[in-house]
Formats: structure tokens, sequence, C-alpha cells
DNA sequence: ATGAAAGCGCTAACAA
DNA sequence: TTGTTAGCGCTTTCAT
């Protein structure tokens, strides 16, 4: 069935087609009577204008992509669900870009992203926002980021909570050192000495950043970072299982342990009550990401939120700005915040 | 910056436009000496072809559309990677809409499917998957359901878990009265007598469908539903705490409460723990989805899974097909399953 | 206030 | 094997 076009409603209003455009787009003064006439025809057929066309001339489609690693990863539909709301105000639809691999596979993903990337530009999106991925590698390969820097240079790419050195690349970011201390402080003043950093990986910026944090803060009170309650590589809730019962198989135990995120943060949390420990009493844990989860645990996880959804929001906000060649910061800097809820307390007296 | 064309290319190679065409699409013969200039210019260049013209064209874009209320809700991503997966696969990009409104105001959701509606078709997408909103609506209303049967006669839409009555729109749904069964016969088989069902809204078709399922297995086995252990509107966490609390209040209490989701049935696990009790012991929990979250908590939820990333799988399958004109079945059902973890057990004798 | 006509960048007959 | 040309459906000067 074929679809009706403007040439077919000026037909019929004995206008041209440029006419129908201006009621269109209301871009010209037009008589009132043929306004209405046309309107009218444009009802009776249910008239909708290709957006392809349109695009085609005016260079601009109202299209947005986004590329980020997993979608069930709860993180990420926190950003998205900021990022959508402010997106969607500006008029933009977007294309949700998830660049997981089946097998987990790093390289496959970036070829994934790579691949998004150059579909985004042939559907000639208005930009893109990048998350994950290889702009949080804390050294990313050269050939990764002369990708991304090209794509820069044709059209507005905006990164959240990452970088690609060199690039000039605007970006929104958690700033992560910040996090770690709030945390680390945090366990400091509620009296516990000794303190286990658990989860991220050493090959991605956050993870060095928040360790440094930790690590600072930790010297700053005079305190002790002991390599065995140093455990990385891991973000997933059973890697938190796992560093959990290897820091329990220690003889010298830390009485609390600052996860890199919520999942490793339940992942210890549920080694620790198999365990039969009490949570915060006998060890006390906090999370990183405040994902919905992390309140939703027996006992409720005490986290450091990274203010996803404003992550999400700023970023289509900036990204706005990009494409109507406003100018923006190069950084944009989102401060965490630390929510206290059950899983932190005192230590123990003994 | 002007973007490369293929006359550009074409100038520069000492071809016409056609022949760039040819070789950008391999859509005819071209001489292998020609093809490499080409192809060399076009690496030059790093031409990207423009998608809009193309599509313009070949009335055919690679762009669906999926509908959704609320990314965060965790059971959405999980259908949404199953259809990312095979879409991909299928060489398809989609857009994200999700309806979610401030408020939580259901008119104004269902305002925003009818914006995306119109968008997506003017965007000339290929398709479009609706789930959630108004087609979880067990009577819509009629306008609602006429935006939907007119789209769907322009172009492919598909629904999940949910219908449109008197349209013939394609669904894959979930088999909710089988997975309702499943749920309670697992508790009856424990032992339980004394079953309460929490959760859901008695607007929605699939807590109606899941209702009588439940209703029908408790009088196969000659059980009586109460009453006052049948709370319906709700399905947020914080509604199953207020569920529990009330069951609580109760003189006769369940042994067991099905929850119509797992968001409810933490909610549930959450008021029972405070209130001192032990499950699986003094109470059984069983939930409903299996999002991930289910396998988190302590102790890990029971519950009914209705594979949503099979869901999503088979929709973009379908939804191919529709496309490119194959049959479909009008509805494709898939099979909940039960999977047993923690939270169910023997009720205590007394 | 309205119309004619020239594209936007590409594909696909049709010729050669 | 290659080129010419006519659109795809729309917007937008430039006339009128």
């Amino acid at each position: 069935m074929k679809s009706v076009t403007v040439y077919d409603i000026a037909k019929e209003a004995n206008v041209s087609v440029a006419t129908v455009s201006r009621v269109l787009n209301n871009t010209a003064p037009v008589k009132k009577e043929t306004r209405e006439r046309v309107k009218e025809l444009i009802d009776k057929y249910q008239f909708q204008p290709n957006a392809l066309a349109r695009s085609l001339i005016k260079k601009e489609t109202g299209m947005i992509g986004i590329i980020l690693p997993d979608i069930t990863n709860p993180f990420f539909p926190e950003v998205l669900s900021g990022f959508d709301q402010e997106a969607r105000k500006k008029g933009y639809t977007y294309f949700l870009c998830d660049t997981v691999s089946a097998n987990a596979d790093d390289a496959e993903q970036y070829v994934r992203e790579s691949q998004y990337l150059n579909v985004l530009a042939e559907k000639q999106v208005d930009g893109i926002v990048m998350l994950g991925g290889r702009i949080d590698l804390a050294k990313p390969g050269k050939e990764l980021v002369e990708e991304v820097v090209d794509v820069g240079k044709r059209l507005p790419v905006l990164l959240i909570n990452g970088r690609i050195p060199g690039a000039g690349l605007p970006a929104v970011a958690s700033d992560e050192r910040f996090g770690a201390e709030l945390a680390t402080t945090h366990l400091i003043e509620l009296g516990h000495r000794k303190i286990a950093l658990v989860g991220g990986y050493r090959h991605m910026s956050n993870t060095v950043q928040r360790t440094a944090g930790f690590t600072k803060t930790m010297e700053r009170y005079g305190l002790e970072v002991r390599k065995e309650w140093l455990l990385h590589d891991g973000f997933s809730v059973d890697s938190g299982t796992a560093f959990m019962d290897r820091l329990l198989r220690l003889p010298d135990r830390p009485t609390a342990v600052f996860c890199l995120n919520d999942l490793v943060a339940i992942g210890v949390l549920k080694a620790a009550v198999k365990a039969g420990l009490k949570v915060p009493q006998d060890m006390s844990i906090i999370g990183y990401d405040d994902i919905p989860f992390a309140s939703y645990s027996i006992p409720e996880l005490t986290t450091v939120s990274l203010r996803a959804h404003d992550l999400g929001r700023t970023a289509a906000e900036i990204l706005h700005k990009m494409i109507t060649k406003s100018k923006v910061p190069k950084t944009t800097l989102i401060k965490p915040e630390l929510v206290i809820r059950e899983s932190t307390g005192a230590p123990a007296p003994h």
C-alpha cells in the first residue's frame, strides 16, 4: 500500500507542494482558508511526512546514538532514564547500542563499538554519547582512540564517565576520587582501621581512580593499606563472594570492606552472611553506584551514589548544546554522594 | 565541513556514481581494477554513504522502534538484551522509546505511546514492537486500540506480553496462567494450604490471568481462596512491604505468599524479616519474573521465570519475519519456568 | 500568499 | 562492464 505524500495532498487541495510544506512546518504565512483545506486532507489521509526526506535536506535528523556496554547491568538503565528524560524534552529519539558480547570478550566489545560508531554516522545521527567500553580503559590502544577521535571530528561525541586521551572530546564524569574518599572516610569515622578494598579491574580508569582515592584517604589517617586486603578484577556478584571468601580465610581479617560496585558488595554480603557473620556488627560493607537493588537488600546497602540519573540528564543537556553549536565545558564533574543505609556500622570492640 | 558523497568519489575515480554505488553494494559486477580504485578513494576519504538517501529510495531503513514503559524496571532490560541480540544479528538498529511518566500518570504514558507511534512511523522504521502500557490493559479504551491498529496497517507491529482486542496483531506472550499454576502448585506440594496472593493491578491482563491460574489451581486442590489474602494494586517493593504488613496483622495468617512480581516479593521479604519471621521456615515467599535481583537476595528468591530474554529474542525473530513478509503465527507462547531457590519450603508444623 | 523548480545523496532501470 | 538519468519525498530559494 502506497503511502501518501505531499504531492497527493497538494493535488487534492489544489495547491502546490510548497504550500503543503508551509502548513506542515508553519514556515511561512498561508491563507487561513487554504491552510484549513490542507489540514483537513492531512487529517483525512492520516498523512505522516517522511522524516528521511526531510532530514536529507535539512541535515538534521533528531536522532542520537547512545553506545553502552550492557543494558542488563542495572547502572546503565539508571543513566539512560536521565538521558531519556532530557533528550525527549528536546525532541530527540535515540538508538540504543548495546555492545555486550556473549563471551565477555573485550576485543569483541570494541569491535561492536566501532561498528556502531559507523552505523550511527551513516544514519546521520545528530550526535553520539558513549559510556563504558573502551573509554573506561586506563590506557586505551592507539586505534581505539583514533576511531573515536575521527568520528568526533564529523559529529558531536560526548563521553560519560570516561576519557579518550588526546581527543578534546567533552565529557560528563563522576568525580571518582572524591567518591572513594567519601566511602573510606565514612568507614574510618565509624572507627574502622582495618579496611579492605575489593572489586574493579586494574586496567579500568574508574578502578585506578577509586583505588587512589581510597589509598590517599587511608594514608591521610595514617592507616595501613594491606596488600592482601586489596582484591581486584571483578565487577560481578560472584566475584564479590569469591573476594569475601578469600578475605575470610585470612588469619587477620579486615572489619570493613569497600566494594568498588554494588554488585560486588552484594556478593560480599552474601558470602559474609553465609559464613555466619552479622552485617554490620561483625563486618561493615559499603558499595558503590547505588543501583536500585542497594536499597532492596537485607540489610540495605550503604553505598556511594554516582547520581546516575543526573549523569544521564546532564549528558543529554550537553550533547544538545554541542549539536546546536553552543559552547560546552570540556569536562562536567558530577559529585557523588554518600548514601548511608544499614550495612555499615562501628566495628565490634574486642 | 562538507561530507563527501558518491559524486566526489566518482569524479576522482573517473567513473560514474552508478559504479561507485555498485562497488558499495556489490550489486553488479565491476572490473577488478575500477573496483579497487574506487575502494581506495572510499578509504582515503573515509567515505560513509548517507543512509537517509539510501533508505529514501530503498524503502527500508534497518531501523526498528521498541516502545516500553520503564527501562529502570529490571524486567525490561532483560527482554531488551534478548531482543538486541537477535536484532543486531539481523542488522537492525533500534530506537528505545521509554514512556515512563514522572508522576506515574497512566494517561500521560499513553500519550507518550501515541507520540512515539507517530514519530517512529515518520522516521520510517521497518517495524515496531510494543510491550507494557496500553497493551497490558485488560480492556483498553477504544481510541487506544484504534491508534495501534491503524499503525499496524501501515507497518509491522508486534506485541510482547499483551494484546489489542480485535486487532490481528501478532504477539509473543508468556503463558501467564501456566506460570501462576506452576507457582501455586509448587507451594501446595510443599504442604501449604493457606496461601496469599499479592501484587498486580486488577485492570491489567497479566494480573487477571495470573490470578485466574492461582484460583483454578487452588480449587483443583480443594483449597480455599480467602478474600483477605488477596491483595492487589501494586508492583513495587514498597507495595510489597505494605501487603505483608497487612497480612501480618491478620488473626489468621497464610503460611505462604505468592507475589505477582519479584519487586513485590522483595518488599514482602523485607517486611517478613523485619517482623522477625524466618524465610522460608516461618513464611514461604515466591515471586514472579525472575529478574536478576531474585538471585541476589538473602535468601535467594524462588520465582517463576518469564524467560524474558527468550521473549525478547523471539520477538526480534518474528518481527524480522513480518518485515520480510514471511508468515508468522498469530501468537507465540513462551512457557514460564519454575525457579526453585531458597525462599520457599515446607510450612512449619504446629 | 502561492507556485515552479532545484536539489539533498543515493539507487536502479535502461542504454550503450 | 559502465554511464545516463529519473526519481525517492521533502524543503527552500526565487519569482510572481
